[in-house]
DNA sequence: AAGATGTAAGTAAGTACTTACTTTTGAGCG
DNA sequence: CGCTCAAAAGTAAGTACTTACTTACATCTT
């Protein structure tokens, strides 16, 4: 059921045929609204998004937002909250299925590559996955950055619950590949950061600073990024650098996991008092 | 000169060994402004301080603010102007010398290392630089995201006067080498990327998300950090790893795992005021 | 006295959030 | 089908408070 998620946010300035405002039930427009406030979010920040400018978005009025969030601090957390954080209070969006974390992807992608110890193709398809969904999903990347600036709470658990959990896993490839005599005697974390740190810097570098494509001071596709990140990685702590290619005999490919439909959450109208 | 920044926010009954801070000329009282709205910028953004809230951590009436700047937005930009882009518009905040841009450091800090093509030193010397200023002024960085999430004109302005001009002066040196026969034939910018997007993001995950030194998943100095992302990079584009640290013979060859604990300590005195 | 430094007390336009009220929907029932 | 009717979806117009910015006036230093 409901897949309409943001088909319907209101373009600003498009021509609307029917000027009917197009009623809709509960859970839709709690969807809607949180679709809306979430660019508005992502673009200016908490502070920096009225409710006034969500309800005009959204196409209604004021006090329709406060029916359905109790407060604008409510209805940030339930966008966070779904939006990084996998649901992990429950108020989450309802309507929609519980996303696994990212790094729940990320360990099906390349459960095989591991297994086969392709190190090219473990980091290349973690860069790749990484940069694609940044590209895909602008608000991800500054709704992030937004909460961490402004110590919102969530933004520990979003820590906690992916990024570590990455850096542990990607880290601990790492060190398994050291025992084997593949890479060389370096902090397996120092090799994560490096890693990281390339493919989340030229994400942000693309959204935030270097924006215009066409005067980008490094110009590449994604995949081209992520083998490029990937191979100086490798080269940087492997044993032997000659040897990263050589793996790549034939490329083993794993179809992406499917989600499942989920429960939704019901229209929850506790009026908590705030403050 | 003026050092009382924030000693004077309303004591009135406290011995104050100077004739009190009541009284400012006005180049004093802007620069005590400005840098105690830096502050606040930073830890909040724009639309997240209030001039109020500056009037009253600078101990004065908000009237006060805007004898000194027109608008709040005035406020900002010569703040961000003074602070990253070296005094690119005039109304820097005066009584300052102009600080030249951060990249005119750097190319003095490595200039002898790259006349002597030692790479390692090169690098390692950026990264460490990098690193502690981060850590000495973290309003910088914050700052600076800010700026650019709240697309502030001045963001444009930064980039091309800074990491811009970094870049090309990083990938000039890469590209130098490689024609040495020193590097491998990669885009010069791909190794920038991974290096500064190593620096930058551990300075990132430091200050906004991995906030706990205690907890931290990847605990070093800047100094061995530096080392780190510096020896990483060179053997990911270097033609022969091996001769990495030829230039250094004392260098360490293998890496300690140091996991100590004590020595990362370098001068965190002046985080007193955490929630 | 001049001129700069300072303040208390405004103002108009927001701000998040509420209240009182109207319209639409859809099931139950003759 | 047409009717009622309660609940849900919606709105206009508030409320109490904050915001950036001003005005009128006082105080210090030379």
């Amino acid at each position: 059921m409901t897949r309409h998620l943001e088909n319907d946010t209101a373009a600003p300035d498009a021509p609307q045929p029917t000027p009917t405002a197009a009623r809709m039930c509960a859970d839709e427009r709690r969807l809607q609204i949180a679709a809306v406030a979430m660019r508005l979010f992502s673009e200016r920040g908490f502070r920096g998004t009225t409710t006034k400018e969500i309800a005009q978005a959204a196409g209604v009025s004021e006090a329709i937002i406060f029916r359905h969030f109790a407060t604008k601090e409510e209805l940030y957390t339930a966008i966070i909250d779904y939006k990084g954080c996998g649901g992990a209070a429950q108020s989450s969006v309802a309507g929609r299925p519980e996303q696994p974390p990212v790094i729940d992807e990320i360990r099906g992608l390349v459960a095989d590559a591991m297994e086969a110890s392709d190190d090219l193709a473990v980091f290349q398809a973690v860069a790749r996955h990484m940069l694609e969904h940044h590209e895909e999903d602008p608000e991800f990347l500054r709704l992030l950055m937004y909460i961490a600036l402004e110590n919102h709470s969530l933004g520990q658990v979003f820590w906690d619950k992916n990024v570590r959990v990455l850096y542990e896993f990607l880290g601990g490839y790492i060190r398994r590949r050291q025992r084997e005599g593949a890479f060389r005697d370096v902090d397996p974390y120092a090799g994560v950061r490096v890693f990281l740190g390339s493919v989340i810097h030229h994400s942000l570098v693309n959204l935030l600073w270097d924006k215009d494509p066409a005067r980008r001071i490094f110009r590449v596709t994604n995949e081209e990024a992520a083998r490029q990140f990937a191979e100086i990685l490798l080269r940087g702590i492997a044993a032997d650098p000659d040897s990263i290619n050589a793996k790549r005999a034939e490329a083993p490919k794993r179809t992406t996991r499917n989600r499942e439909g989920g429960a939704d959450v019901k229209n929850h109208r506790d009026k908590n008092k705030k403050r």
